[in-house]
DNA sequence: AGTGAAATCGGTAACGTTTGCATTGAATTT
DNA sequence: AAATTCAATGCAAACGTTACCGATTTCACT
């Protein structure tokens, strides 16, 4: 059985007490300099490590954070969760990463268990499927520090930062307008989130501002968010089946992106006919096919700012009472010029 | 600050003791049902949830397992990652999922952290970087239960899962001849991988049995393993144009098998006149163009058995001496018949 | 010589939980 | 009635660490 050496042990070896030993592997200004030199080296021979459990359980402090994400395999998530390792490794924490399939119920376990390993702070953007918020409410308000990201809610007053998804789908649907589409159509992800509906007033304004009428019957919501294909190809069947058929589709969510190129492609749509444009982090986007134009978020950079604000939060000596919702630029990339296709 | 209730707490709002609580809370047959329903009544009450920390300080058992991959942004990992998940949930264990970017010295860093951490074991596949396993090793020999999957090593004698990769290559390389290819390049990732060399040999035994001759001046190894587009491109490139031009490349990496599609991207290659097969496990590969016929691993499959091998080993009462390498099979998708591309 | 301040170290409790052992009281047996 | 059993509970130690409070020694200064 794995047993490592602990401060007893060294203690016993060097016939010190306990706390001696501690505190000169702490460099304490009471220990001479003598009896140091002689902890270390033993430490060292010993290769002790101290252990995090006891300290956890000692100090309610584990110099680690929860980061409570949908899915790792959505490229926006795992490209934040590099930025927010970025910093959090150079200032001494730990991340330990969970997913949530987008269910509420597996939301609210690892919530918990993370609360319960005395993580020091939350990182969380939010499933899709959560509707009841009283479970991080409750933790909030006992003092864990939380941050939101990308989908963030209104219901706790905490630090959080997003993308400025209005502007963001108002320049991707006024990108298609120019193109000269008139018929737009939305495919959005499910509507009590933060996003969908930031993206949809994006969306509504950009037809507003150019005198397009607004149509609620070219609008289709994916509640499952992407994670169940057949829900999309059906939507977009739906909207390209109908009388009026639209000639793009914006749509408002990174996976439904996905989706919706492949659901063109099955169904067997002439890309010339219908423009896509959409959100989407794939690192891989630029080379589907059917091509589209999309927006992308500022991931990585999010992630860093998120995990600083909670740094922020945790390492604070007095209670924090002003927030800050930062909210991030994101970048516009136009559908590619046809491409060399070889006939 | 944020403060559960412990069953200290319990105990003194009841005029009970800690030990009776704690029976009571196991169901302890020797405590009365009257007290067992009133402690479990008050514990509901003030939501109760035993402290995982203290826990873990006690039995030297923390119910989590570690995760270490290279990079989550890579589909094949997620996707693992979520077949882990599938198992471990389900069995009472939860997950400390890490990356290590395929640095050596993060994935140090990472593995000792969670061995502190007390996982009860560890799901390790070997950064790229990594030639050292002397610190795998001696946790290995302290008694901590590893399982290697996907990129496994000899030096440590214990579970792994792996796909036939021998066969995955071999296949693949095989659909190239079958189409007519005659001149095939091999882009490769480290070639200290054990995925690297066993592909290689697919790539070689294929010629072989179809009398192609193996040229060594077709390969390619890209010791970054696709983290570096350029180095990637830069090999295409060079590939591309020697004297004896080849008129296929066989990717041997999940991640340089995109970088190699962007790449003839780039470089304006004829899709027609380049074909490309390539081991890739994201979830777009057949939205890529230009498109590829492509290898895909078992990823899910392959993290519930890895998984499931490592609880054996945890919860075995008795050293295992004797220890399995399971084999997946792969699955290899053909290119797509040429697009009914708009002209 | 006496006082006291440093310097250096040890003892103990505490974090939350479990567990072997001791204790209590009541019920049962002889 | 005394002895024995049994059910129900409390006590204390332990996991590894640190912080507080003392204890001891040395040494300088009056």
């Amino acid at each position: 059985m794995y047993k490592p050496a602990t401060i007893k042990d060294i203690a016993l070896a060097l016939h010190l007490s306990p706390s001696t030993v501690s505190r000169a592997l702490r460099d304490g200004y009471e220990i001479s300099e003598e009896t140091k030199k002689l902890v270390v080296a033993y430490a060292e021979k010993v290769n002790y490590r101290s252990n995090p459990i006891a300290l956890s359980l000692k100090n309610r402090r584990s110099y680690s954070i929860g980061i409570v994400v949908p899915k790792l395999a959505n490229s926006f998530f795992s490209q934040a969760i590099a930025g927010i390792e970025s910093i959090a490794y150079e200032r001494g924490y730990h991340t330990i990463i969970t997913q949530t399939h987008d269910s509420a119920e597996r939301e609210r376990i690892n919530v918990n268990h993370l609360a319960q390993r005395s993580v020091d702070g939350l990182l969380i953007s939010m499933s899709a499927e959560t509707s009841d918020f009283s479970f991080l409410k409750s933790l909030h308000d006992d003092g864990l520090p939380i941050v939101f990201f990308d989908r963030i809610i209104d219901e706790i007053d905490t630090f959080k930062v997003t993308s400025d998804n209005f502007k963001g789908a108002y320049n991707a649907v006024e990108s298609l307008i120019k193109a000269g589409k008139k018929k737009i159509a939305l495919l959005a992800n499910a509507p009590h989130l933060s996003i969908t509906n930031e993206r949809l007033a994006g969306y509504m304004k950009a037809l507003a501002d150019n005198h397009i009428h607004f149509k609620p019957e070219l609008i289709r919501n994916c509640n499952k968010g992407g994670n169940d294909y057949q829900e999309v190809e059906d939507a977009v069947k739906d909207l390209l089946n109908a009388a009026d058929k639209p000639d793009a589709i914006f749509v408002s969510s990174d996976r439904i992106s996905i989706s919706c190129v492949r659901a063109l492609k099955n169904l067997n749509f002439d890309p010339k006919e219908i423009a896509i444009a959409g959100f989407a982090n794939s690192d891989v986007v630029d080379l589907l096919y059917p091509s589209l134009s999309y927006v992308k978020q500022k991931s990585f950079e999010m992630g860093q700012i998120a995990v600083e604000m909670l740094l922020k939060l945790i390492e604070s000596k007095y209670p924090i009472t002003e927030f800050e919702t930062r909210v991030l630029d994101t970048e516009l990339h136009l559908q590619q010029p046809p491409l060399n296709l070889p006939r």
